[in-house]
DNA sequence: ACAACACATGTGTCGTGTAATCTATTGGAT
DNA sequence: ATCCAATAGATTACACGACACATGTGTTGT
């Protein structure tokens, strides 16, 4: 097998079963990793739009956003208003259950940092950045992403 | 935003757009990233039992690739057939058709391989890997990569 | 014969991408 | 100033992928 293709099943797998570690943190909360990330994305930034919030999400399709904010609005963690400035945009926030839950689930990920940092001790972390950045940097996703860390 | 929840993001965002790219050289071929996995594991290995395929996949978890299968055989890519020794297993194989298109998506694959080794020149790809791997070897898809490996 | 096990399948929920559609706003031409 | 086309944002529909749980069917071992 050559490397790059090594690399792809890598990249692949290292997705996977983050998502599915993850997953089953979440499990007892009710939500999934993608919901989790827009109740973090909105207890950062307050208030955003569909849109908004889409350009911000790098797991998710960034393009239609309006079927995962739904599960998060049907449970009860996310408010939905039409901006009455231009009602083509839609203001969305966390209620206040969203807003504990969210607190939560910085926990959950803080404790997952925690675990991925004692996996990788020695390692070069800052290689493998380095390498995927070059990768999606001028990708949606990395866009997002870039767009996530300048505002951190 | 801490280092881990820096990987995390580029992780995602790698494979999030890998696939897309991949999705999108497929899509004249009417298949799938996953679909063409299943065709390339069975030219490569000849015949697999549903179960055997689910072991040596990483797109997915193995435990349920029942209705991936499905797909290439609606598609006339695969041939599903019981084993007269033990029929509780299937021998599933590629038809002719099956086998023309896995050598096109090996092509294709190819090509992909090689973009990624000019985005990634003069980077540490060895220290990806073992990164990545010390993420992955004691899960499922780690042991299905290195299942692959070995078979290679 | 029967219990235990292995393999495959069915079903439900959620996520993801694309494309089509709907509504609201904006800007230009008249 | 008004009308209309272009644009932007959001929603909806369809298809596929991923995961987990439950179910069905065949085999094995006692």
């Amino acid at each position: 097998m050559r490397k790059a293709e090594h690399l792809r099943f890598a990249i692949l797998a290292a997705q996977r079963e983050g998502n599915r570690l993850l997953t089953q943190a979440l499990k007892p909360h009710g939500i999934t990793p993608s919901q989790a990330e827009v109740l973090r994305l909105l207890q950062q930034h307050g208030t955003l739009s569909l849109n908004g919030l889409g350009q911000l999400l790098v797991c998710e399709s960034g393009t239609n956003p309006s079927r995962l904010v739904e599960r998060t609005v049907a449970a009860g963690l996310v408010e939905r208003r039409t901006d009455a400035e231009d009602r083509r945009y839609l203001q969305l926030s966390l209620t206040p259950e969203g807003e504990r839950l969210a607190t939560t689930v910085a926990g959950i990920e803080q404790d997952m940092y925690t675990l991925l940092d004692a996996v990788s001790e020695g390692l070069e972390a800052d290689a493998v950045l380095e390498f995927l950045h070059r990768l999606i940097d001028t990708l949606p996703s990395g866009e997002a992403l870039n767009k996530r860390l300048d505002l951190d």
